[in-house]
RNA sequence: GCGCCUGUAGCUCAGACGGAUAGAGCAACUGCCUUCUAAGCAGUGGGUCAGGGGUUCGAAUCCCUUCAGGCGCGCCA
């Protein structure tokens, strides 16, 4: 739809020597009266052309000329510029989505450019909890979404596994399994305080028995660290496979930059090109030149990288991997990061219209439309495995992609769990269930639902409204995709299901008319398939019947 | 104090790049199951787009300012 009108006006303009180039700007008009696609397109030239919006509109739809895809061409408002398409390019349209593989729902805005996308990167300190689901479910669907719009992805995870937090889980765990032995070894302060230290200890004590007593935490500390946050890890692994988000391509140990000595050598780089000093004993980036609004220390006064040091030699990597867009995704309390990561890619020479901080706002969660208290230091976080064993992977994913993602989102136990009109999951779902029991029952019935349907029988307001959102779809993956928003096909699709609902309340698709009945059948199957391609790309699936 | 984000219907939120009469779901009220799934459909009411100023043909959208909420501002991670 979007493709052939694009091809039409920028032939237009061509004719009329007017200036190309720029992005044709494309809507589907609130309403239906202004046509089925519309463009502003003249009122953007206006200001350029030094003419009425109007008049320019009128020389762009006498160049268009006549044309058969359109039942008529309006000018109306200030100046937009008003299509509707006539029923048989809707019919063939609906033909061609019906017959071509998914390239006819796909924009490929990519070109095959490298994107990488880091998100989750929890702290392999503990389990997941529901914050740390929402990134996954955004990262997921953000990953989907920009190789179906022609990008070669590589999904990324970072693993913190060097410092301090680290070092405080290996404490903790020791400290409980000497508890275990009856050795009164104190808890750090901040330490981790969940239940999963204390089934950590179990475990060490049946692994490795009584190896450890009496034995100080500077001797075994370094063994039991790796030990633990291993386990943590593929706990970490364990939630995401069954959250089913797909793989990652890479895990970036930050231990690893320290084995292979990126974090001074990045930090050499940038005192060769001038970003480094040095002051109180201290060694720091002269973030300030940049971005940032202050400098920030790499090296304390006492020999130790900070974790931001480890950030920079991260973030060179990256850079030296040749891609052409750098997105990370981290949770909305380190939005204060952002400028001194950009610095840092400034400073290596980066242009950072290709790097993009997406941020993931807090979950609420709640239950009885009250706020569930989470603690980090009392360790009463909801994990993921939690919110998974009482909602579902799938219920999850979708109302975490319900929101923009740098919103507050209420996540209410209650409204989750229930199966009503007030949970948007299900009515999506539920679309896709009906659907598929309409063409099981035509399937039982002998129905030919193969051979080539005569499509042009659809013609009620409904069908065509159907067709033609169908048709929009490609347009909604291409604004989610430019803008890195998933939740633009969330809203799609309950907009979708929304009018396929009401089609089915009024109009029985399997009929007397064998022919109505067949391009019915059709369409639902079109319907079904876009309905199946959103839900892949958003990482969830929809029960065959409900 | 400085910076970032948010403020749209009773509630939860959409409204990318400035565009047409500001939308949806829920909640409330009223109807619809002998018919392919009622986890559904139809109807009704509901707005100072936080307030004020500005930019222009046009502002929920951009700028300034005030207010309210959240977050960040460390030789923490």
């Amino acid at each position: 739809m979007k493709k052939d009108l694009t091809a039409i006006l920028s032939d237009a303009l061509e004719a009329l020597g007017m200036p190309q180039g720029a992005v044709i700007e494309i809507e589907v008009p609130r309403e239906g009266s202004f046509g089925d696609i519309s463009t502003p397109l003249a009122m953007g030239l206006a200001r350029s052309l030094k003419k009425a919006p109007k008049k320019i509109a009128e020389d762009i739809v006498h160049a268009i000329g006549d044309k058969d895809i359109f039942e008529k061409i309006d000018i109306a408002g200030p100046g937009f510029i008003n299509f509707t398409f006539t029923k048989r390019y809707l019919h063939d349209s609906l033909k061609k989505l019906l017959v071509s593989d998914k390239s006819f729902l796909r924009e490929n805005i990519g070109r095959g450019k490298k994107a990488l996308i880091e998100f989750v990167s929890a702290n392999p300190t503990g389990p997941l909890h529901i914050g740390h689901a929402r990134g996954a479910a955004v990262g997921n669907a953000l990953c989907n979404l920009l190789v179906e719009s022609g990008y070669k992805v590589e999904r990324e995870y970072y693993i913190n596994d060097a410092g301090r937090q680290v070092k405080l889980l290996g404490l903790s765990v020791f400290a409980r399994y000497q508890h275990l032995l009856g050795n009164d070894v104190p808890l750090p302060d901040d330490g981790y305080r969940g239940q999963y230290i204390e089934d950590e200890a179990v475990a060490l004590l049946a692994e490795a028995g009584e190896k450890y007593r009496d034995v100080p935490f500077d001797e075994c500390g370094e063994e039991m660290t790796t030990w633990t946050y291993k386990r943590m890890l593929s706990l970490i692994k364990r939630d995401l496979s069954r959250f089913s988000i797909k793989d990652f391509d890479n895990w970036v140990s930050e231990r690893e930059l320290f084995a292979k000595d990126e974090v001074q050598t990045a930090i050499n780089d940038l005192n060769r090109k001038g970003f480094i000093f040095e002051l109180e004993n201290a060694v720091w980036f002269r973030s300030s030149g940049f971005k940032d609004d202050k400098d920030r220390v790499v090296i304390k006064s006492n020999g130790e990288f900070t974790y931001f040091a480890s950030d920079i030699a991260y973030h060179k990597n990256k850079l030296n991997r040749d891609f052409d867009i750098i997105i990370d995704i981290w949770g909305a309390d380190h939005h204060g990061y952002i400028p001194r990561i950009e610095s840092v890619m400034q400073a290596f020479g980066y242009d950072i219209t290709g790097f993009r901080v997406i941020l993931v706002q807090m979950v609420n969660l709640l239950k009885h439309g009250e706020p569930l208290q989470m603690s980090k230091r009392a360790g009463n976080f909801v994990m993921l495995s939690e919110i998974m064993d009482l909602v579902g992977p799938d219920t999850t994913k979708f109302m975490f992609l319900t929101r923009k993602s740098d919103s507050h989102l209420d996540f209410d136990l209650d409204v989750v769990t229930a199966t009503s009109a007030e949970n948007p999951v299900y009515y999506v779902q539920y679309a896709n269930a009906r659907i598929n029991s309409i063409l099981a029952n035509a399937k039982e019935k002998g129905l030919d639902t193969e051979s080539d349907p005569d499509l042009s029988c659809l013609t009620s307001p409904e069908e065509l409204g159907l067709i033609k959102k169908l048709l929009s779809y490609p347009m909604v993956l291409e604004s989610a995709a430019r803008s890195f928003e998933p939740h633009r096909i969330t809203f799609y699709l309950q907009e979708l299901a929304g009018i396929f609902h009401t089609y089915y309340h009024n109009h029985r698709v399997i009929g007397e008319d064998t022919g109505l009945t067949r391009a019915r059948l059709s369409l639902c199957y079109a319907i079904r398939t876009v309905l199946s391609d959103a839900l892949t790309i958003l990482g969830v699936s929809a029960p065959e019947k409900m």
